[in-house]
DNA sequence: ATGAATGCAAAGTCTTTGCATGGCG
DNA sequence: CGCCATGCAAAGACTTTGCATTCAT
């Protein structure tokens, strides 16, 4: 619970910077993403702080978006939502088209080449979203026996 | 004019063997992204097909993009949608965060770097999104007057 | 105390569905 | 000609806005 408060100081900080209160909701919205470890989306954020009412989880999600505390993870129709890098290691996702399973992935070399790739182009770099999509081993597997499963047609 | 005749006759036979027909609606919607360097969203594409109506956009897109002949590109909230790699060669794109603009970028290195990642993770993999976001050089120049502008306020 | 955040109602935007008609193969 | 694709109307899903009330500072 230690590394917990860690990100709860932090948190508490980085809103005060940032001019905004903390509020139950907030707090709450917080709380949820601290303790997944998946990106989420809004009706799940919605859903896991069953006491605020979804607008708020809207006007929140906006405000710790733009004071940098979470961040968007865009996932097929959707994005979803974690703690930005501040809180929690920079990552990326490997997420299984059949099952929706998703681990994370980190290299470093990835992320220099990206950085450099960035600079080539003329850009000063500021944010990058990547995303790998395939089949995990287990329903690789189970595809064997599903010969006609076509992953394109899942999402 | 060789080259998107090329195009075309690739489209209609990827069409066919998808079991789709070639209607005028679909065709317009390839041409409109085949002319078009840039990924387009739902609504651009609705006011580039103007003679077709905004519901079959939406079933045209999605039987394309079942039929591997347009993929999505996250962009902020939303997908925008361009020809697949069948049709272009394979890139992603750098957006400046500050006027919009972009442009496409490829590595060689990079797509093998995410590819190895991907099976290290227990994957196969099947596709990946990966879009950069930065400041433009133009955009970086003119921000120096408005040092209060901040690119995470934009999207 | 006072202004920002919340909750509620309602509007707005985007996307999907059902069904009759039209057009591709 | 038969069936898939289209257009239209309407519903559905998701997100935003306005305003009175509540609550953090």
């Amino acid at each position: 619970m230690q590394a917990n408060q860690l990100l709860q100081a932090s948190f508490e900080q980085d809103m005060r910077s940032s001019g905004l209160r903390i509020t139950h909701v907030r707090q709450r919205l917080f709380e949820v993403l601290a303790k997944t470890n998946k990106p989420l989306s809004v009706k799940e954020l919605v859903e896991k702080t069953d006491e605020a009412h979804f607008v708020s989880i809207y006007r929140s999600i906006d405000a710790l978006h733009k004071a940098g505390i979470i961040k968007q993870v865009p996932r097929g129709f959707k994005n979803l939502y974690e703690l930005s890098d501040t809180y929690r290691p920079h990552h990326h996702h490997a997420t299984c088209e059949i099952c929706g399973k998703s681990t994370s992935t980190h290299d470093q070399k990835l992320e220099k080449l990206m950085s450099d790739l960035s600079v080539k182009a003329g850009f000063e770099p500021t944010k990058h979203t990547f995303e790998i999509f395939g089949v995990c081993n287990l329903c690789r597997i189970s595809r064997v026996a599903i010969p006609n499963q076509n992953p394109r047609n899942q999402q």
